[in-house]
DNA sequence: TTGCAATATGTTTTTTTGAACATAACGGGT
DNA sequence: ACCCGTTATGTTCAAAAAAACATATTGCAA
């Protein structure tokens, strides 16, 4: 949260978002895919994980395909056909990597925590109030 | 950088943003604003600071507009006419502003190098080198 | 051998975003 | 009184991103 009722920036909040890129700065995974990548871990289905994220088939398909076409390998395997119509599960890089990401994302928001209380408390200081 | 020479991650990047933003979730001032901020704090005016960036003047007046709208106070004290034509200069509060978030952006960079460091090692163990 | 559900893609439409254009108002200096 | 450079804004055009639509392919199971 941004400080104490009463401060100037009560309602104002402080973001961020982390994401990987390429040298030429072209976005791999960010946390949207990273949910995608979970949810398909947790349903074994791309489309169920685009139906759970709502978001639509096409537009799921098309980011792991990009993400994976930028990283030069699969993050998801994936199979048409057959009992299920098809099904889809993480490759093993996949699934480190979901898992690194949720590590980094962890220790971030901790050092957000302390960096942000004091970002606000100097903005939120009394010989601001003009 | 992402990793030694012969990491998979060689040429893979982890990037962040940092802005403030409403408790809706609308943007209200981020790197380029800032950005914005500070150059008119050192040409003493909009347009060369929009001129500088290499902005339209149209675009950064609107957008100093939108963040001063969002948080409820001038960012920028502006005079039109006179000898020059006009002239802008940063408030007392766009100036602290400014300050605190260049002091939380050291901070956090600080941060990132670390938790960066621990996330390539982790991603780029042999086990993952299949 | 037909149907079903999910993967795989191309195409089109809509929305969002940003750039570009146009024009008014202001006020000190000449 | 007029000029100039800057602030102030509405409007229109273009580009980029996202959503929507359409259709093909695959392989088990009935």
């Amino acid at each position: 949260m941004a400080g104490s009722i009463g401060d100037k920036y009560y309602d104002v909040f402080l973001k961020y978002r982390l994401w990987l890129c390429t040298k030429e700065g072209d976005g791999i995974l960010g946390e949207g895919r990273l949910s995608l990548l979970k949810e398909i871990d947790i349903t074994g289905s791309l489309k169920s994980a685009a139906d759970n994220l709502n978001i639509s088939y096409r537009k799921a398909w098309g980011n792991i395909k990009e993400a994976e076409e930028l990283l030069g390998f699969k993050l998801v395997v994936k199979q048409r056909g057959g009992k299920d119509g098809g099904n889809s599960q993480l490759s093993l890089e996949g699934r480190k990597l979901l898992e690194a990401y949720y590590e980094l994302k962890e220790d971030f928001d901790q050092s957000i925590k302390k960096i942000t209380k004091k970002f606000f408390n100097k903005i939120n200081k009394p010989s601001m109030m003009v």
